[in-house]
DNA sequence: TATGAATGAGTCTTCATTCAT
DNA sequence: CATGAATGAAGACTCATTCAT
């Protein structure tokens, strides 16, 4: 059953949602059909575990995140929450399609969801002086998309643009989550190139 | 032929491009399924014709707001761009499973989303000064993708999520389009409450 | 009307009755599709009526052939016949396929098809002494069949096949419709190398 | 799967093949529409294969003709040639629609159809002393040729045309493949009437 | 319980035919 | 009467799902 739903993950990722077919999961994971629906009674449920499952461990990953968050400067949580979905690609891209397609997710999914953006809400609570829980809660879901937005770009065939592009989200992140980042720019950077500056050089005095 | 195309966009926005039929299509235009294939050879085609029918509607709108651009504030860019796809709703919500969908999208489409990207790119060198040609657009294509989170928001059921990420991402963009904001920032709102600043009050300054 | 029916002849002739549409059909006349069906109800009766057409023609040749038949030699009818199929091409592909797809053609079809085989009934009882005329009917139906895969021949793609498979052919039905011809073959091809003998070389002693 | 091939086969031989829906080859079989496509992709395929199918059966019927070749008389032969399509009408009739409206058929069809005429060439270059082996290849055309005639007789409502046609499509064949078959017949019917000559009148010197 | 062949509802697409202009 | 856009029934084909083995 583990190989079904990695088998799913896959071709989810690759083809979409509808272009999959029920047949193809199951030989992808070197299963009969018969097996797939022993486990799952129709494709709609498979999807919906299979985002329980990703759901799951994106959460995992953002509690490991949280765990060592007191530890981390700004630039190195924004790079630890770049890594989970750079290190969960396929997942990604799965549930993408999948939530995309899927009308109605299983509360259990939802919770997950809740999970990962409280989680994400208390980091940012311990990071960032002053913050109201509401706020908190809002930044999260900005950063989730950032997060998004950056590991969407695996499908960017140019190298040049991707790695452009990256180190240009990681910079908006910086700024995003840094108190006073720019005072401390105009320091670091004061020749004013404004060439895709990194994070560490605006930001490494924010240390917590 | 006006009426299928709306009716197209309101549909692949609802359900996504796999999960629509062509006589559901044809349905929502009150038209038979002939007349919609009198248009269009197929449905991949008419996914086409939309996205490049959208395509323009969008850069049209970007034109616009090119045009007007060297008058505007930070803020005003802001919201001139978040208001593009605020109007164009649905275009932008049939797009996304268009692009998803379409393995390869006409000549004529990827020519609009590049021409909708330079003129952006062309905004932001215009805005902020000693920006390089090739940092600009890196800037674009993030910008346009904080356009699209905050354009998906429009499918937040609670009103008030809704508006405090339309806030915070107004914030987000300002703050990352404005040269110095912080500095203003840290002026205008020293009480520290971090609630959802808004744009105007951190950039008042920033006058062009 | 009469372009019509001539577009309608060569594309039937080309790609066969089901695979011919009727805005084809049209296209090729340079008439709009309205014009077809105000002379032609619907495609059956195109069909029909264009069976006819072509009958007709066949038999205006048959009658020709008739009249000139008394002053003919065998091999000068065999090619004569030869000949008709050969001017009417298009015209035999067509009835092909019509014949093929019409359940049921019409009378006057029938009746020009009857006159046809009468024709040429009349022709061999002139042409062979003490002939029956009911053998003469059915020696009708099979030179009418050996002039059909005669014609079909020019479907062939290699040459040198298809000028054997005629002059074989030009020489079966020489053959058929001598009397003696063997003796007389036997005298005129002596060496007995067998290689596709003319008709002539056969029969030119059968004059009548 | 036999089933749905001896179906397909019926039906194509009574209607041709595209007025032949796939539904009403499986309803014929007894079968769903699923079945039929479980076992062939599409129409197309299902025709290639049938055509193999008749090919393979046709190519067997040639062989055990030509296996007993060397033992018959000339009417023998005929008489077996006329047999196998007499025994294959359906498939003859099938194959006939099929050749017509499919493009390009399978290179395992084409060398079956090779073989036939191969075999049919060998019989015949025992048969006639001194043949060349070119016009042993074009006379097996023709025969070939006679022998669908021959076969779609069995179209013909009339018993009396239908016999008569058969016997005198026989009585060509025979002269057609006999060495001096008319100084013999000269000798047979002297009596000139004419009458549709049975083969072996003609022929039953030739013995082999 | 495991398997995968069988099933048929549902999709895209075509095209003969009609009829408003 | 002439036109050609509009119509929708019908056909090829797919695939989620079932169930006999």
């Amino acid at each position: 059953m583990a190989a079904l739903l990695e088998a799913a993950i896959k071709v989810f990722a690759e083809k979409g949602y509808d272009a999959v077919t029920m047949t193809e999961i199951a030989a992808r994971a070197g299963a009969p059909i018969g097996s797939l629906y022993q486990f799952f009674p129709n494709k709609e449920t498979l999807a919906d575990v299979l985002l329980v499952r990703i759901s799951e461990r994106m959460d995992e990953a953002f509690r490991e995140i949280e765990e060592r968050s007191p530890a981390l400067t700004v630039p190195e949580l924004v790079d630890a929450l770049l890594g989970v979905l750079e290190q969960l690609q396929d997942e990604r891209a799965a549930a993408a399609t999948l939530i995309e397609s899927l009308q109605e997710t299983s509360t259990r999914a939802a919770e997950l969801r809740l999970s990962r953006r409280r989680r994400l809400s208390r980091i940012l609570l311990g990071l960032i002086e002053g913050l109201s829980q509401a706020r908190a809660e809002t930044m999260s879901l900005v950063v989730i998309q950032l997060m998004k937005i950056a590991a969407a770009q695996s499908a960017e065939p140019d190298p040049t643009v991707r790695q452009g592009m990256l180190r240009e989200l990681r910079y908006l992140m910086c700024l995003y989550l840094n108190e006073k980042p720019l005072r401390t720019r105009s320091v670091d950077t004061p020749e004013g190139s404004l060439e895709s500056p990194g994070c560490d050089e605006i930001t490494d005095t924010s240390k917590r």
